[in-house]
DNA sequence: TTGGTTGCAAACTTTTTGCAAGCGT
DNA sequence: ACGCTTGCAAAAAGTTTGCAACCAA
């Protein structure tokens, strides 16, 4: 079996594309802070290296994304976040009171993922799903 | 039975908030586009009132979803897009391929949102929600 | 008259792009 | 060597803010 870690690199350079210092970097970003905008990427990179640009940054998690190895969602009206999809694939749930993000299995939105395929013929990419509401704790709280 | 379409100049008024010129076109290049991003509505304003600034639309967009009479979600990476509330809530679902955009209403998400509601105790504001994928007609098209 | 609103201009945040130098293969 | 990548700087895109004049109530 392909070490997981050695097949991002193959994959990459199948697709012409070249493995640099950056890409390794922002790649190791993205997973040790689990989710992140491109800033927060930025700032994690560059408290090792600090010479890495923004701009590279940017073209290097659209690379990412291409090859499936990271995925972005928006958990903010802001910046997008960028996460992992080494883990199990999921989609996010946020409470606009106490800002909590929970990350959910794709499988919990199959309800609604069956019933778009079924009316519409529309494939849901629930990956990139970010739902907003409020959270269990904050509606109690507010109900007392 | 109150008449709808002076409904809302009561409630804003009622909120402390003045009646305008700017914030009557602004709500009716909502109503007229359907779907519009903030400088899509200022093109359709300034169309008809050339000196109607962009400020005044973010500002108007922001008190008019305040007030329910608007939503927004975002359908692109880009600008938010902002739509009526005076039909049936709904929210929306987007393909990435063609960028065909439909909007559904809230019901057809009720797996979700009951499943969320079961497992979480968290209530989805579904309005707020695009799906993103592929369509049926996309689909159908590369399956060939 | 009062104070919420607006237009204007400038500042800001986030992302994109052109380009020459640099480096992976 | 070839040409994909990067850093840099400038531009673009979208939004926010301070402020004096303005106007709805």
């Amino acid at each position: 079996m392909p070490d997981p870690s050695e097949d991002w690199r193959a994959r990459l350079r199948g697709q012409g594309y070249r493995l640099t210092p950056q890409r390794e970097l922002i790649l190791g970003a993205i997973e040790e802070l689990g989710h992140a905008t491109p800033d927060e990427v930025l700032a994690h990179v560059q408290a090792r290296v600090s010479s890495v640009n923004a701009s590279t940054v940017y073209r290097t998690l659209e690379v990412l994304e291409g090859l499936g190895l990271v995925r972005h969602t928006h958990l903010s009206d802001r910046a997008p976040t960028y996460h992992s999809v080494s883990g199990h694939e999921h989609f996010h749930v946020k409470c606009r009171e106490c800002g909590e993000v929970v990350s959910l299995d794709v499988e919990v939105a199959d309800g609604l993922t069956r019933r778009l395929e079924d009316d519409l013929g529309f494939v849901a990419d629930v990956g990139h799903l970010t739902v907003f509401g409020r959270c269990r704790a904050c509606r109690e709280a507010q109900s007392s």
